[in-house]
DNA sequence: CCTACCGATCGGTAGG
DNA sequence: CCTACCGATCGGTAGG
């Protein structure tokens, strides 16, 4: 009765407390800059309680990384029921897509660092636990497709990952790569989401969705 | 008449050579995950002689960077000129900025990390480096705008940055977020290139730009 | 560009 | 979950 509570930060069991103090400095320090002294402190245990927890470093790195995966697989079904049927609830869904991952964007920039490190691990993880989700997108898409609603030229795979990078890139890089045309103004990052959705919806949809005939 | 030649590899200076093995391994594992050993190993000296060329780790790290920032500048002007005027020289233009890229992986995977380890000395030098070359896109999108080519809802700065998001981003991690829905296709980084291209066009240029009229 | 060397920190273990 | 400890490796220096 005391260890499930969806309280931010109270009532976490010690093991999830280390795996999100990790997930935090592995993703802004990333792992190898990441030291077990660190974390540690983080969590205001000994290093040596924590290689209890965790018999090693690379042990707690699949773990932070297993719990990534978990939630998202907790929250993608959640945000697929939002997204179905026309342009509307699309773009909702593009949204939502990009608030799930701003909620805690040291997700998308812990996803994008083991991408780099691991990408092998990353690979076989994210098809196992990813492509099952993605895979009714992609089939959704397509009968989009067949019934005129999304453009012919679509390649549903390959706009599905694509959509992906962009969402995951503008989480974890926006603030900077937006330096690459204006000083830093605070609607910036909302601005690029903004265009991101617009981009997201002029590449799928048919120009004029035949609305009665 | 030694240190000049375009041959790869060959005819390098040390420093030059230093800093191309270091820009490989800081992009394959990362700056902290790169021992001053392993870089000194790759090129074939003792870590003194290394340390007597760079007098840090971090001053070698900054020539990584500067490296990769200067050969932008020197090939950006080329990749802007192609991609002047009409939609299938623009379609050229995506295509080159992704061949660019492409051309060395290494290069887009260091700035991604740099984007997460640094953000804010990769800001300052992406507004002083690259922003004067995206903002004559900026203004070259608007110039669209006002001709009637290019969609009102453009927005011309995130339309760029939403871009240079994606094609970096594919680069970078493209055969591995491509696991999010296929295997291992040999053909699947390309078809997602494709995509990237017509998701570029279809979200810039108006479906009918006035053929004569 | 090298040999020889150093203090600090790393991940991890022993033993309670 | 702690104290005490260890070998290996780290970035960096001395001195030539």
């Amino acid at each position: 009765m005391v260890e499930t509570v969806a309280d931010p930060e109270a009532e976490l069991s010690v093991r999830e407390r280390i795996v999100a103090a990790a997930r935090r400095q592995f993703a802004e320090r990333g792992f190898a800059g990441t030291s077990l002294q660190a974390v540690a402190d983080a969590v205001g245990i000994r290093k040596p309680s924590l290689l209890y927890h965790f018999r090693s470093k690379d042990i707690l790195r699949r773990a932070v990384l297993d719990d990534v995966l978990a939630h998202w697989k907790s929250e993608l079904p959640r945000l697929l029921a939002q997204s179905r049927s026309g342009k509307d609830r699309f773009a909702g869904g593009v949204g939502a897509l990009v608030s799930f991952f701003q909620a805690d964007p040291s997700r998308a920039r812990l996803i994008v660092r083991e991408m780099l490190d691991q990408p092998e691990l990353v690979k076989q993880l994210l098809t196992e636990h990813v492509r099952p989700w993605t895979g009714l997108v992609v089939d959704y898409i397509r009968m989009g497709q067949s019934m005129g609603q999304v453009r012919d030229d679509v390649d549903a795979e390959s706009y599905v990952v694509q959509i992906a990078t962009m969402v995951i890139g503008t989480v974890a890089t926006g603030e900077v790569s937006r330096s690459m045309i204006s000083g830093d103004r605070e609607d910036g990052v909302a601005a690029q989401i903004s265009e991101l959705v617009r981009l997201a919806r002029a590449g799928l949809f048919n120009v004029r969705p035949p609305p009665g005939a």
